[in-house]
DNA sequence: CATTTTCCGATTGTTTTACTAGGATTTTGC
DNA sequence: GCAAAATCCTAGTAAAACAATCGGAAAATG
């Protein structure tokens, strides 16, 4: 039940991001983020292709290049970011493929669990990153 | 993001204890609970110590021994059971450890963070066993 | 007093997570 | 045009968490 480093360092960096955005070459480098928040350039090299997939952020190869936001700060919701970093988010397999278990018809947790997830989710559709 | 099987199997077990709650003999082995749910009985042994440290639970050694709950399914809210199984819910450990970070203070994601713990909490506060 | 059960602790195997590393490609500034 | 700075792509590895097994002691019953 941990939210692991990926996504806490996704959403660090999505922060520093949105911290330079109206600001004069928006770009921040790799580099720059893995200064800023102790995190290796190597590793965040990784963690950025999924919010580049998400299409939450724009990369800009060569020299004077890096990221910055696809789209402003408040239309991009915290759910996107950390979903883009980890997948999907479900709590137990059997919430999103109730094929995986023959219970799953009549299981008394499977609603509960469905509950939980759909509370997580909401709290993170409920956030976006201007709020942070 | 995943609950673990530790803290599901404790939770199917408790609604085997919770069926059996009003019968003659109460108490339920935990052979009968291994075969009921498909989980090695060795393994269940383990899972078991914590729900019993946690008071929900009592054992009965010896012949004709067994489980049974320690007190009536409406009192007893899933979040309990899920904490006795896997320890205190905290999504990142710096929300219930703030010395852990130095940022803590200004950190723009630990409100989030604890946002997030929160309605996990309240929704497993809201649900008692006799609700599954 | 043998059997069935809880109780206790150690160990092993597996999976996931976190991180490192090498090198190709793109782009820019001089 | 070419060196430098950046993204991009793909493996590989080390460590931690998780899942499960195992041996055997103690308790209680019929």
């Amino acid at each position: 039940m941990k939210l692991s480093t990926r996504a806490r360092y996704a959403l660090r960096m999505m922060v520093i991001f949105a911290r330079h955005n109206g600001e004069k070459p928006a770009v921040v480098s790799l580099n720059e983020v893995a200064s800023e928040s102790n995190v290796s350039r190597r590793y965040l090299e990784q963690l950025v292709i999924g919010l580049k997939n998400g299409a939450l952020i724009r990369g800009k190869s060569g020299k004077g290049g890096g990221y910055c936001l696809a789209k402003p700060a408040d239309r991009i919701r915290i759910r996107q970011i950390i979903e883009a970093a980890i997948g999907p988010i479900n709590i137990v397999e059997c919430v999103l493929q109730p094929e995986l278990c023959i219970k799953s018809d009549f299981c008394e947790c499977r609603s509960l669990y469905g509950l939980i997830n759909k509370k997580i989710t909401s709290v993170l559709d409920g956030v976006v990153l201007a709020d942070l």
